[in-house]
DNA sequence: GCGCTTCGTGAATCCGGCC
DNA sequence: GGGCCGGATTCACGAAGCG
């Protein structure tokens, strides 16, 4: 068993902890996960795990009372749940929760109550749902997820480039089709019966993760089940920690989790953004003469020239300063890319100055 | 001006109220009213203006109706026009919300807490959302409706058949693909810009009204706005009672529904009858407006016509049915393609129905 | 008139590192 | 922690303009 320690006490990565969630986590070390995922119950039916707030029974109640009681109930239960797990987030951590009609919108309001801050609600668009057989209603198709930073001015983890390649180059939608869990993923009993009532597809988790870990980042799963959220953390090379008071859906997890075998280290790499690139000042493209102070730039549609100066800012018609302050002086935009913007003339063609940042990048990994 | 009296008061068909939405209610007759329609404010909480990559600025929500100071100020505002909302529903009358992240979580809660009953959610799948711009977040591509019974034991009205028909045989699911509303449909003010910023398409309130209302139903919209509501509730021959408060909101909702004609008997006559299944149904055309209901359509070879209803179904002369059926009885054939059979004329030329079936489909791709 | 290109815009909680 | 400033970032349509 892998741990980390983080404080007085340890983090026990890539197991599943016995036990009640609420009581498991208020164990664990605050600040110290950076991914929750939790799929919580949503039956408003009075269970064992969930308590009244004054432990009373109920006896014979009308059943307005009986519904708001168990209203009642299961949004104290949410909210302990809640704030146990976001005392486990660290600073910049964010958590994914997923829902049906009964019991979202009570979990989301608790979640902006907590001070979550939701970043995106997610549709996962059922591709072969259950169709509604009485003609009633709809063919409840879809469930939802929110998606929320531990607060407001948390900086989360969104590997947009890579969620963008998942989808043929084209920025990922807040609904996403996926079929259900069936076939061979789909984990049974001795008896052949399925060893979960609500498995989520290893599709669902895996876009999750992929958009919102880096490798190396910790998961948490305070409601494991089957261990869905553990098998594709460890594919991609996240470590995880499960927490599941079944002890059957447990053994069912550690069996699964065991056939798993993480991704090559090279399939785990994900497309970039080019803001994880290291900067390169301008000034370095005069510095190793690439560019010479006095040199003419011209801009992209050829309508503005400015000059480079030796510190690495240009002067131009009543403007000067950076590549970006000149750019977007003369565009009166509020904004402007000087990278792209400014040409160097080379054989007398106009060449974009980021082609020399290239260059100076590609040395640098070396 | 209809009124219908019930108890002391009378209920004002067909008009648009001016007012706070809490009061007018207040000051109507309970238990008079089949259906409630509520978009309300979404509280989105914006800061720094936002541009595109182009530098141009975004034209955001920022107007005063929009402002909550916190969420417990939003809440006490929800609570209290749901409870005014439902006062106002007949005991099997339901309720359809509409919103996004920033509210739907709490406006969720309180319809529960109310003691409606919730029946479904319902994605709307926005084909066209507006991109994120800054690659932070998903697009945010969809938004929320909830679809709920006054309580738990309403007999509230559900269309199943001609929901079915309107998406050609196939159950409809809780997922909605439908465009957001552009061009000649959005509304403008004197100026050229939008009279609105929040304009709900058409299509989406006339599967709304078809399925979970009856001609001569009573629709309330206590958050009228530009009036989409009444103008679909009156083209489908439901009475409508709008409130609201801004007066230059009022001066376009009425004119546009004046100038709406409500389609024929015959149009709004639903189907009972079972359907065949193709795959892209030929109800879309109708809802998207790319057909009307009470168009005239024209067989491929000119010798026969049938009129188009709202529920995607077509009448003919003595025939009634899909757009296969009654092309096959026409041509006493055992069988017809409806979607190359059909055309509509446009310019006066006839044009086969399958091109708008492909314009979908081109949709459908992205 | 037709096809092609350009331009405008939509319910948006939309940056982050360094000094 | 606040302020400065570098610099990264968009999809689907419809309307309008052009040749």
């Amino acid at each position: 068993m892998k741990t980390m320690t983080k404080g007085a006490a340890a983090l026990p990565l890539n197991t599943i902890i016995s036990g009640d969630c609420i009581e498991a986590m208020n164990a664990l070390p605050a600040e110290s996960v950076d991914l929750i995922f939790a799929d919580p119950p949503y039956n408003l039916q009075l269970r064992g795990d969930l308590h009244r707030p004054d432990n009373s029974k109920v006896d014979a109640v009308d059943d307005a009372w009986d519904q708001f009681s168990s209203f009642a109930v299961y949004d104290k239960f949410t909210r302990e749940w809640l704030k146990a797990a976001r005392r486990l987030l660290k600073p910049n951590g964010a958590i994914w929760v997923i829902g049906s009609y009964h019991n979202i919108f009570r979990v989301g309001a608790a979640l902006q109550d907590a001070g979550f801050w939701i970043l995106n609600d997610v549709v996962w668009r059922k591709s072969n749902p259950m169709p509604n057989f009485r003609g009633k209603r709809f063919t409840n198709a879809h469930e939802t997820m929110i998606w929320a930073g531990k607060d407001e001015n948390s900086k989360y983890t969104f590997n947009y480039e890579a969620l963008k390649a998942l989808n043929e180059g084209i920025q990922m939608r807040s609904d996403w089709v996926l079929p259900i869990c069936t076939g061979h993923e789909r984990l049974k009993d001795e008896m052949g019966d399925k060893a979960h009532p609500t498995q989520k597809p290893e599709s669902l988790l895996h876009r999750i993760l992929v958009g919102s870990t880096n490798p190396g980042d910790v998961v948490l799963d305070p409601f494991f089940g089957t261990g869905t959220t553990g098998a594709v953390a460890k594919m991609l090379g996240r470590d995880f920690i499960g927490i599941e008071r079944e002890e059957a859906y447990r053994k069912v997890a550690e069996k699964r989790i065991k056939s798993v075998r993480k991704f090559d280290k090279e399939a785990l790499q994900t497309t970039t953004s080019k803001r994880a690139e290291p900067r390169v000042p301008f000034g370095q493209l005069v510095e190793r003469g690439m560019l010479r102070p006095g040199e003419e730039l011209y801009s992209l549609n050829g309508r503005y020239s400015a000059k480079v100066r030796a510190d690495g800012t240009l002067v131009g018609n009543e403007v000067k300063g950076s590549i970006h302050q000149v750019g977007a002086a003369y565009e009166k935009a509020p904004s402007c890319n000087g990278w792209t913007y400014w040409c160097y003339k080379k054989d007398g063609k106009r060449v974009p100055i980021d082609i020399l940042r290239q260059q100076i990048r590609a040395e640098m990994a070396n």
